[in-house]
DNA sequence: TCAAAAGTGTTTCGAGTACACCCATGG
DNA sequence: CCATGGGTGTACTCGAAACACTTTTGA
């Protein structure tokens, strides 16, 4: 029907993830340099539009499998960016998702399509492309709150872990420091840890026990 | 570009808007009372396409002017429903906004793209049109987690109001009672109210006093 | 004088926070 | 034997929760 057609503001629909990962107790965040004009150079979270018949979720573990090689990470719509004037190539609408993933399952692969990838520290990120520096600050005020209310951080962490390293990785998104008692008192009461029995070797000081959660998968607990 | 035109997933982009409010000690949601096939007789939120040029805040706005007359409201988005299924009609994606309103200011308006428009229970929807349940309930969660540790409840009552009728808001949304002695302790003790000196006039019981939020804009405060 | 909702304090319990020293290992 | 992180307990404070009666008004 022409009369419909006339109605229809045609869109284009893309997904950008923010990844973020843990790392020398930082919180860092994936971001490519762009090859194409008119933002050759510029920083910017990986993206892209979806493909016909895929839904932005598939497109987001698309993107995500492409540029680090995991396909097994915690992933989670975040917000859609849709400021006529954020892409100056025409309207196109963002479905922005955040990922977290344990930095030691990471190969970060770059493509054709950019320049570089790498990670950058997630307080200190440059001048971003489109609206990602807005984008940006979303993905961390969502990953701060969540990680006080769920027990996500799993999905930051390997198998096995110390109590310290649990730790150090709520001090690296936080942003502060906690008191080593009162974290072990506080997360060891809330039952979601099991110790594995295995210690840390090697290392040179007393060796730390290892610790696994009981479950892997999203669950609402006051973690702090 | 051919080329490049080729690559495009063409989508249509529509907004949903889930509107609340309180109304006789219950959470109410707007729903309308569909026409056009093949959905004719379902029930839905009151949504649409966007405009060329339009950002999907203006047009969630837009709806809600339409359909409530009221323009002043706590609006914020929600999510994005984007199941390549999700519309029998093709591609639309949908970005979903929440909206609190007073009862009070509420003029509901019918157009002559509806059948009717109404408020419904919030807890007893029927079976909606599209995925519009999956979206009533992702905004009742997101509108109970938001009502605890923010102070947006003030968008959903008049300029002055009883600490009783504070307390009926919480209770019709949260779902659960509450106790009077702890629960004007607490909220008076985070200073958010003044009394105004009024009190509530010709009722058969003791008159009321009459308080109004300091601040009518969002803010994170731990209210329970 | 009755019905209906407004208004008001105290006690108990548990969670959060502050705080310092000994232990096990590798070099 | 030294350096490095691992591992542990107690006391205090404050907020959450439980709980019942008196007051003011209109009918």
């Amino acid at each position: 029907m022409s009369a419909s057609s006339k109605n229809r503001t045609n869109v284009r629909v893309a997904v950008d993830a923010v990844i973020f990962t843990v790392d020398e107790d930082k919180l860092k965040v994936l971001l490519i340099e762009m090859k194409k004009k008119p933002y050759t150079g510029k920083w910017a979270f990986p993206g892209g539009e979806i493909l016909p018949g895929e839904t932005t979720e598939k497109a987001a573990r698309r993107i995500l499998s492409t540029q680090t090689g995991v396909s097994q990470v915690y992933l989670e719509q975040l917000a859609t960016f849709d400021e006529p004037s954020r892409d100056t190539l025409g309207r196109v609408i963002s479905v922005a998702y955040f990922a977290l993933i344990p930095s030691a399952d990471v190969k970060l692969k770059t493509t054709e399509r950019y320049a570089d990838v790498r990670w950058w520290t997630a307080t200190q990120l440059p001048k971003l492309a489109y609206d990602h520096n807005e984008m940006a600050k979303v993905a961390i005020d969502r990953l701060r709150a969540k990680l006080e209310y769920t027990n996500v951080v799993w999905s930051l962490l390997p198998e096995r872990f110390t109590l310290t390293t649990l730790q150090r990785t709520y001090e690296a998104i936080l942003g502060r420091d906690m008191d080593k008692r009162n974290f072990r008192k506080k997360i060891l009461s809330l039952g979601l840890l099991t110790a594995t029995g295995g210690k840390t070797e090697g290392e040179t000081h007393r060796p730390a026990a290892l610790y696994r959660f009981k479950r892997r998968e999203l669950a609402q607990v006051e973690m702090l």
